[in-house]
DNA sequence: CTGGGTTCATACCGGCTAGGTATCCGATCC
DNA sequence: GGATCGGATACCTAGCCGGTATGAACCCAG
């Protein structure tokens, strides 16, 4: 074989995904390096070679780092789905065998959040005749769909409009309005209905801020919180707001007051899971919930 | 750092998943090995190496090539899927330069379908201001979900219940009842409708069947054939019938008669593309697609 | 039962390339 | 203008990937 040739050009390895990806993610060489544990030269080598391979520029190089061409967008995107994608295809091999052995199903949805709905599901899921154990993963806001797309998960409950439902096979469970969690006696909690925008606007109550999938905080003026209990308890002292779904009020307790939102989009609860899918306990799961 | 650990567990590269799928594809090391270019005790190897990394036999080797496994087959389905997406985001990264340089977008379509969807289609799509030039490319039924997957192509018209439609974003176009076609006089062609299974059983007028993906045939009685036009010429000569969306009437000529079917599932004509497609193009065909 | 054919596995070897170290170049900032 | 920071280049080493030769297990024919 051709030397020149012997890796034919459109053969990405994920290797070469992975640390285009860490690059990316830390604008910087160096940086990335330090965190692929291996140093500079070759990854500088190996960015080099993917963008001479794609036949496109992937970082703007300056003086401070690197920063991302519109190339560089399109591959960041799609290689992290992409990886993903591969992560699961790994994942959910090695799962077939463990499940071969004892079967379960790995369950996730959003800490704090549902549970109720959660309760339900399970003791519905149990009573099936060939209902397998149920692992249920409770994680940060935001990290179910990931979990999901890489196969940690085999099945999540999602929400409209805050999660990216794009290539899970979905079925919707509640839809609910939202509501305005404020500190009773405050004078808004007389009115009958609010908007959105008046919500993030009150003075003296900003909303919380609620932190990326990769920790980081957004700008603003609300308090930096990760934790539902925390905000409850900060609108408690009459230091915050927060827009919750209805089903929030279940949770709780005294020294806090309820304002319907009038035009704040409806949250939608979902089940979803891989398209796919040959396990039998997320149909089960699947089925389980659609009876609830 | 410990030569043992140099590649950690969980970190498949995109050259074994291609080994593994040309293996399975082949059910033969052998025959794989000649299709890839390679010999076949690297492959075996190869193989072998990937199941130790995975902790899960893929193959049973038996006398006469090998055999998946179960959990052969789940990396089969969704190792295919990573290496779809690999080779999308390889595709889309390289298009990003070229149509920066002139922007274009790739419309994929079932050869032989959906032409005078089509035409109104990119006539609509013509007449909006930002208009790009469109690159239709006509491919044989069944793989525009896949060249959508693996990039080659930003938009397609895809069919259900034919295609597989999951992954991506779709907005319906069309919704037909479906009919039967036969040769005009037959005693059928009397008939006010007909059910699918008296269709699939009238005595000397088997259905064609139409070839897999992978270009073999399913078995059956009927003739196999790969083109629309065969068939009507196969149903005129009185030797076949055919099952087709009621639009397909548009096309027929002289010699046919036409009997709806009572019990088929209606067809939906939908326009599909990428989650996180932010092309303005893609955007452009949609909103031309649903001003129909 | 035995010999040949088929198919995958093992043994061994060579070259490429990924990764390491040392160093350079260019830009920025005081 | 020197110091500093960050990426690129030069050069070297070693591991791995792939090739050839051969073994081992199984099937089938006669």
């Amino acid at each position: 074989m051709n030397p020149g040739e012997r890796r034919s050009v459109g053969d990405v390895e994920t290797r070469e995904l992975r640390y285009f990806v860490a690059v990316a993610e830390e604008s910087h060489i160096g940086r990335a390096a330090e965190r692929l544990g291996m140093a500079q030269p070759p990854l500088s080598r190996a960015i080099a070679q993917l963008e001479r391979r794609l036949g496109a520029r992937l970082f703007d190089r300056t003086p401070r780092g690197v920063t991302l061409t519109s190339a560089g967008e399109t591959l960041l995107r799609e290689g992290r789905a992409a990886l993903a994608a591969v992560e699961a295809a790994e994942r959910r091999t090695r799962r077939t065998v463990e499940t071969a052995r004892r079967p379960s199903v790995v369950l996730t949805a959003k800490a704090g959040a549902s549970s109720e709905l959660m309760a339900k599901l399970l003791d519905a899921y149990a009573a099936e005749p060939d209902a397998v154990e149920v692992e249920v993963v409770l994680s940060p806001p935001g990290h179910q769909a990931l979990m999901l797309r890489d196969g940690r998960a085999d099945v999540a409950l999602l929400h409209r409009p805050f999660d990216d439902l794009s290539g899970f096979d979905v079925e919707t469970l509640t839809v609910e309005d939202q509501v305005l969690i404020l500190p009773a006696g405050h004078p808004v909690s007389a009115r009958s209905s609010i908007t959105a925008a008046e919500a993030a606007s009150i003075p003296g109550l900003p909303l919380p801020r609620w932190p990326h999938l990769d920790g980081s905080y957004p700008d603003g003026p609300g308090p930096e919180l990760r934790d539902l209990t925390q905000v409850l308890q900060l609108v408690r002292l009459g230091r915050a707001a927060i827009m919750l779904p209805d089903s929030a009020r279940a949770n709780m307790r005294e020294g806090l007051a309820v304002v319907p939102l009038s035009d704040a989009p409806q949250v939608t609860t979902v089940i979803a899971w891989p398209p796919h899918s040959t396990s039998p306990a997320v149909a089960g799961l699947v089925r389980a919930a659609t009876r609830l």
